[in-house]
DNA sequence: ATAGGGTTAG
C-alpha cells in the first residue's frame, strides 16, 4: 500500500487540521489523514513509537509527508532517527521521496552537535535516490561539513554543488566560504570563493574574517575589514565580534578601542555576545578594570559574561576578585557550568590559592553534579605545579580518573625542570617524545632542562634529533601598539628602520641594569655557546627588543604594552622588573598564558608564574 | 525550510 492521496490534498487538510487544533476534528478522515494529525500533535517519544508502529501496520511509511512530519520533530533526535530508518524500510518507493524531506532530517542532523556525520549520510542516500538537492539543501550539508572539518568531504560535496549545475543562490554561496573556513587547511579555497563572489553583504565577510581568526592570521582578519569598509560594506555585531577577537588576539588595545567608539558610532546592535567579547578583549589586551566596568554596565548578562570577566581577572592575577566574582554570579542566581569553573580554578592557581582551589574541584561535583574534565584537572595539576608541589602533582596525575593529556605531562615536566626535579621531568619528556614524536613543545622541554642541568651534549642531541625529524621550533615573538600600528619583533630582529637604534638602547638598558645588581641567567639560552655570546643572545629577546622600541618613541611615563607569543623566560621576567624601576615605566606584558604588570622594580606575578 | 558570532587549563 502507497500514499493514495493526492500531495496538495493533504497538505490542505494538514493545514486544516493545524488549525483546529482539536482531536475531534479528524472522525471521518482517512487513515492516513489519522496518522498526521496524531503525528502532528505528538509530544513525547512514546507516543511517536505508537504512531510508528500504526504507520507501519498501515504502511504508509514511504509517504513523504509523513516522513517529513517525523523528521521536523527534530526537537526529539529520536524520531528524527526513524525518519531516517523510515528510508532503508524494505518496501521503500523511493519515487515518492523529495527534496523537502531530504532537507528536514539533514537539517535536523546538522545542527546537532555531534550527529553532523549523519546529516551526510542522508545526504548521500538522497544522491542515491536520485533526489535532486536544491538551494536549501546545501547550506545544510556544508553546514555539516563546516562541523566535521574535513577538507576532502567539503571538497566533495561542493564539487557535487557544481555537477547538479542548478542556479546557486548566495546563501548557498556564503555555506560554501564558512565551510572552507572551517575546515584545516581550506581558507585558500574559501578566499577564492568569497573573491569570485558577486553581490556580498556581511555575511561572507563575516566568515571570512571569522575564518582568519580562527587560524590566528588576526592581521589578515583586521586588513580584510578595512577593505570591507573601503568597499562600504555595513558590517554588524557579527563582524565586529569577529574583529573584536583579533584585536583580542593581537593584543591591540588601542585597536580595540577605535573598534569600541566604531561601533558606537555606526549603532552596531549591541547584543550580550557583542559586549562579552568587548570584555574579553579589554581584559586580554591588559585593561581588566574596563572590562569590569563594562560588566557592570550590562543590563543583560550571559554566563559567558561572568567567564569572561572571571577568566581576565585570572589572568591579571587577581584571583580573589575573581572568587568574589565567581559568588556573586551564585548568588545571582546564575547556574554555574564547566566552563566557569575553569576559569576559577586558573584564578586559584594563579594567585596560589591552593586550599580554595581544591575546595571548587570537590564543590563542583557535589554541589552542581558536574563531572570533572580533562581541563579541570589540567588547573589542579598547573595550580599544584606552580605552588612548587610537584610531588603532589605527580601524585594528582597518577590517581586521575582519566587518561592525561599532553598538555598535562607538559605542565609537569616545566615544573620539574623549574623545581629540581630533573630526573623525573627528563624521564616524562622522554616518554612524551616516543608518544609524540611530532610535537615541537617536547624537545623544547626536554632541551631546556638539559640546558639547567649544564648537560650540553645532550642538549645539543635533542636539537640535532629535531632537525633530523623536521621539527621546527616556533620562534619567540613580540608585538607591540604604536600610533595605530602593530610592530612585531623577533630575537635579534634587524628588519625595523630603528634596528641600529634600537640595539643601542638595548646594550643601555643592559649596562644600566648592571649598575642595579642584574645578573643575566643564562640558562635560559637555547644554544651552547660562551657566556658573553649567551648573555647578547639573551638581550637580542623579542621583547628586550619591543621594549627598546618603546622607550626609544614614547614619552617618559606612558605606560608600555606588550604581547608575547610565548611564555616569559626567567631572563626577561627579572630583567623588565628592573627596567620598570630604571626608566619609571609601567610595563604590561601578556605572555602565552597571562598577564605580568611590572612597576616599580615588583611584578604583579609576584615571581609565580 | 535557507548564511555568519562569544567564554576554556599549558
Amino acid at each position: 500500500m502507497q500514499s493514495s492521496i493526492p500531495k496538495n490534498k493533504l497538505l490542505i487538510l494538514l493545514r486544516t487540521i493545524a488549525t483546529s487544533a482539536t482531536t475531534s476534528s479528524y472522525g471521518s478522515a482517512s487513515p492516513e489523514h489519522r496518522c498526521l494529525t496524531l503525528l502532528q500533535s505528538c509530544n513525547s517519544f512514546l507516543n511517536l513509537l505508537q504512531i510508528q508502529t500504526q504507520i507501519i501496520k498501515l504502511g504508509f511509511q514511504n509517504n513523504p509527508l509523513i516522513l517529513t512530519n517525523f523528521a521536523s520533530k527534530s526537537s526529539d533526535l529520536n524520531s528524527v532517527d526513524y525518519a531516517h530508518c523510515f528510508l532503508f524500510s524494505p518496501h521503500s518507493n523511493t519515487q515518492f521521496y523529495d527534496a523537502f524531506l531530504f532537507n528536514t532530517i539533514i537539517k535536523a542532523y546538522a545542527l546537532t552537535g555531534n550527529l553532523k556525520t549523519k546529516a551526510l549520510w542522508v545526504f548521500k542516500i538522497m544522491l542515491d535516490c536520485r533526489v535532486l538537492p536544491n538551494n536549501f539543501t546545501y547550506p545544510f550539508v556544508l553546514k555539516a561539513c563546516a562541523g566535521i572539518g574535513d577538507l576532502n568531504l567539503g571538497m566533495s560535496v561542493h564539487g557535487s554543488l557544481l555537477k547538479f549545475g542548478f542556479d546557486v543562490n548566495n546563501h548557498v554561496l556564503n555555506t560554501l566560504v564558512h565551510m572552507y573556513c572551517s575546515c584545516r587547511g581550506g581558507i585558500e579555497f574559501g578566499r577564492k570563493v568569497f573573491d569570485e563572489m558577486a553581490k556580498k553583504n556581511s555575511v561572507p565577510w563575516s566568515a571570512m574574517i571569522g575564518g582568519y581568526v580562527r587560524l590566528g592570521r588576526s592581521t589578515d582578519a583586521v586588513d580584510l575589514f578595512s577593505q570591507m569598509q573601503m568597499e562600504g560594506i555595513c558590517p554588524d555585531e557579527i563582524t565586529m565580534v569577529a574583529v573584536l577577537c583579533a584585536c583580542t588576539d593581537l593584543g591591540a588595545l588601542e585597536l580595540g578601542k577605535w573598534v569600541q567608539s566604531f561601533i558606537e558610532e555606526k549603532k552596531v546592535n549591541k547584543s550580550v555576545h557583542l559586549n562579552n567579547a568587548l570584555i574579553d578583549m579589554f581584559a586580554k589586551c591588559g585593561d581588566v578594570d574596563e572590562a569590569l566596568k563594562l560588566f557592570r554596565t550590562m543590563s543583560e548578562r550571559s554566563i559567558v559574561s561572568w567567564t569572561s570577566v572571571i577568566v581576565g581577572l585570572a589572568m591579571h592575577g587577581r584571583g580573589l576578585q575573581a572568587v568574589s566574582l565567581f559568588h556573586e554570579m551564585i548568588g545571582d542566581g546564575v547556574v554555574p557550568d564547566d566552563v566557569v569553573f575553569i576559569g576559577l580554578l586558573s584564578a586559584c592557581s594563579h594567585s596560589g590559592l591552593v586550599q580554595r582551589g581544591k575546595e571548587y574541584f570537590d564543590f563542583m561535583r557535589k554541589e552542581f553534579g558536574i563531572l570533572p574534565k580533562i581541563e579541570h584537572y589540567g588547573c589542579m595539576v598547573d595550580m599544584l605545579c606552580r605552588a612548587g608541589l610537584v610531588r603532589e602533582a605527580t601524585e594528582f596525575v597518577q590517581k586521575m580518573p582519566i587518561e592525561p593529556n599532553s598538555i598535562i605531562w607538559r605542565t609537569l615536566i616545566n615544573a620539574c625542570r623549574q623545581h629540581g626535579e630533573f630526573k623525573l621531568g627528563e624521564s616524562i619528556a622522554r616518554q612524551l617524545i616516543k608518544n609524540e614524536p611530532m610535537s615541537e613543545a617536547n624537545y623544547v622541554l626536554l632541551s631546556n632542562i638539559y640546558a639547567k642541568m649544564f648537560h650540553w651534549e645532550k642538549k645539543t642531541k635533542i636539537r640535532e634529533k629535531m632537525d633530523k625529524r623536521g621539527i621546527k621550533k616556533i620562534p619567540g615573538s613580540t608585538i607591540i601598539e604604536l600610533n595605530n600600528k602593530i610592530y612585531k619583533f623577533v630575537a635579534g630582529d634587524m628588519s625595523h628602520n630603528q634596528y641600529k637604534e634600537i640595539f643601542e638602547m638595548v646594550d643601555e638598558m643592559g649596562r644600566e641594569m648592571k649598575k642595579a645588581g642584574y645578573v643575566p641567567s643564562t640558562s635560559e639560552v637555547m644554544l651552547d655557546i660562551d657566556e658573553e655570546d649567551k648573555e647578547d643572545n639573551l638581550n637580542r629577546h623579542s621583547e628586550k627588543l619591543a621594549i627598546a622600541f618603546a622607550l626609544l618613541n614614547t614619552s617618559p611615563g606612558t605606560p608600555i604594552r606588550i604581547v608575547k607569543n610565548l611564555r616569559v623566560c626567567n631572563d626577561c621576567h627579572s630583567a623588565t622588573k628592573l627596567i620598570s624601576k630604571i626608566y619609571n615605566r609601567e610595563i604590561i606584558a601578556r605572555d602565552r598564558n597571562r598577564f605580568h604588570h611590572f612597576k616599580d622594580g615588583l611584578c604583579s606575578c609576584n615571581d609565580f608564574w
